[in-house]
DNA sequence: ATATTTAACGAAAACGTTTTTGTTCCGTCG
DNA sequence: CGACGGAACAAAAACGTTTTCGTTAAATAT
């Protein structure tokens, strides 16, 4: 009724455990037919080796901890795809926990990884992290880490991010490239770097061309939600100080922002061109369709698990590990949100 | 360096590795200062039990599997986030794979779940599952076992489900009820359960109203994409029929629907309503916004883990599993693609 | 003929728990 | 005073592997 062990293998051939146990790993020292009768033997009986004995004896898991800040999200399901199909290529499995952007609970989801003792641990921050006592833990405890999308440049591990400042210059670009003389930006958060980054962004593309920056011209959505999107583009058209184009930190708000000019009567692109960010799947289907700042997360994934991968394989045979930070490109997706004038 | 040991809290203060293990589990023949005594000791070596000998100790890994055919989907993201939020409530941690609809790619997931060792497997089918020998043996192998979404009626185990063919006369009967007399269906895959109830319910409601079925009025969505939804939109405005109102197996598809209508010049609602299935997202923010069926996700993700978690530890108690299919509430939710003639 | 290598196998330790079964000591009861 | 019972602790087995050392016998070298 139980499973198959070794044990029981050993007594069905009358050879010992550890024969069997080599056998079943093709060891030198096991004759080439001993090596066969028990492959047979062992598929005969459907031997499954006892994982939980594998992981005591060799103390690791094959299993990964991915902390993400939230599942239900286009681009972080996408990279959680990418990490489980790369996983599963190795032969390993992934444990997926949320942390909702909250400091103690990434802290509380990190000891818990801990304690299951995972293999490695893949993380992008929430946006309320602002000490990283909880991190320094897992490197002490020499516990491979790689961090991805929101990263701690203090802590020393790998890192796969996009160049924020850079992509938030090309949207900020293309809206100057296309004729926008007059430019606003629905920023995310203060305290979130990629905010931060297309912000700064933003202010270098302007001052590149020589538009003057304005404070005026800068909304903050702090949920970055549709509602807020629809709210700032109230306010903003009721200044009504003449804005043409707008660069929006994240594809909803920029919907949100759509909506409602189309509901106050103004045309977009014609009046108002909107470029959004990360490209998510609905900015494809709407109308007009969004042009957008397209972020990879799928292949962002699977490398965040080869990185972390290649450090567990390196641990394990002491080879000193490099830590190296990628930045991956991003890319401009032209679609009918803007024109050229 | 390494973890702390219940050997290493033993030597510490003189006593047993037995008396260890006891005090920290509170056993009744240990004496309370013992128990005090370790766990103090036990806090200041910040003591974590080896989880891998644990596991082998007891034989359970704390650990559940969770198979579905795909994680970038607002529902099957919403299941994972519901099933992970009341794992981690009883400690229990969840290995998500995919089947990407593949029967073969199923079997493979099960398999190594069954090799893992995991305590328990909740499954959504893939649509092209039609054999069910990985499900029969992972009830030979006493592990439990619960599906959801995409069910095998045929196989012993408790299931949690909508009505998808109430829910489909629901959404067929509020067309009804706003006035539409000519009303379209577009339907999903012929091989998919959920599809074919669905279409089962929109008949139902036309014959209850008297109103003639018509097969032409039926059109096919093989992938349920945006461009199908476009497609078929196209389709059907030139067999030019008269069709006042249209029930979308899925939102995406409805939305698809929609924006070819509005390129024809068509007005929804006013020409022609559009009903989707599911309450995603973007339903609520596409212009005009979308009316809709809801379809639990969060909390079926609760629910199948709870139901899960019973059958562990009742297998675990020697009680005898009772199996219970749980039919959830769907609601119909009215938005502007729908009006009142 | 003796020493040395090689091939093939096995004994046993180790991984760190949990739990069953003793053991010891002391107080109480008949 | 012997028997009994309970309180507090420990020894040891068990969970099923993997790997380090041996061990034996045959083959080769000296």
């Amino acid at each position: 009724m139980s499973r198959t062990t070794l044990q029981q293998i050993a007594i069905s051939l009358d050879i010992s455990v550890t024969t069997v146990s080599k056998a079943l790993r093709s060891y030198p020292d096991v004759s080439k037919e001993t090596i066969a009768r028990v492959k047979e033997e062992a598929k005969r009986l459907n031997y499954k080796p006892n994982a939980f004995a594998v992981n005591l004896r060799t103390q690791e898991s094959k299993t990964i901890g991915l902390v993400i800040p939230e599942i239900v999200h286009q681009f972080f399901s996408s990279v959680v795809k990418g990490v489980i199909e790369e996983a599963e290529k190795h032969g390993y499995v992934v444990i997926i926990l949320q942390t909702d952007q909250k400091m103690q609970i990434e802290k509380k989801r990190i000891e818990f990884l801990i304690e299951k003792q995972v293999d490695g641990i893949l993380l992008a921050l929430a946006d309320e992290t602002i000490s990283y006592d909880h991190l320094y833990e897992v490197k002490s405890l020499d516990l491979p880490l790689v961090m991805f999308d929101k990263i701690a440049k203090l802590v020393e591990c790998s890192k796969v991010i996009i160049d924020d400042k850079k992509a938030g210059y090309m949207a900020t670009k293309h809206l100057i490239d296309t004729g926008c003389k007059n430019i606003a930006h629905f920023r995310g958060p203060m305290m979130s770097q990629n905010s931060i980054d297309r912000f700064l962004g933003y202010k270098k593309a302007l001052a590149e061309h020589n538009i003057v920056f304005k404070e005026s011209n800068v909304y903050s959505c702090l949920k970055m939600s549709f509602e807020e999107g629809q709210e700032n583009g109230k306010k903003m058209i009721e200044k009504n100080n003449g804005i043409d184009g707008v660069f929006v930190n994240t594809d909803l708000v920029a919907v949100g922002l759509i909506t409602q000019l189309k509901k106050m009567g103004i045309k977009v692109p014609e009046e108002i061109s909107v470029i959004g960010f990360s490209n998510w799947f609905l900015s494809s289907i709407t109308t007009p369709s969004l042009t957008t700042i397209s972020q990879p997360s799928f292949s962002m994934g699977q490398l965040i698990f080869k990185l972390l991968l290649s450090e567990i394989k390196n641990r394990k045979n002491n080879i000193p590990v490099e830590f190296e930070t990628v930045i991956m490109p991003t890319e401009l997706i032209v679609r009918e949100s803007t024109l050229a004038r």
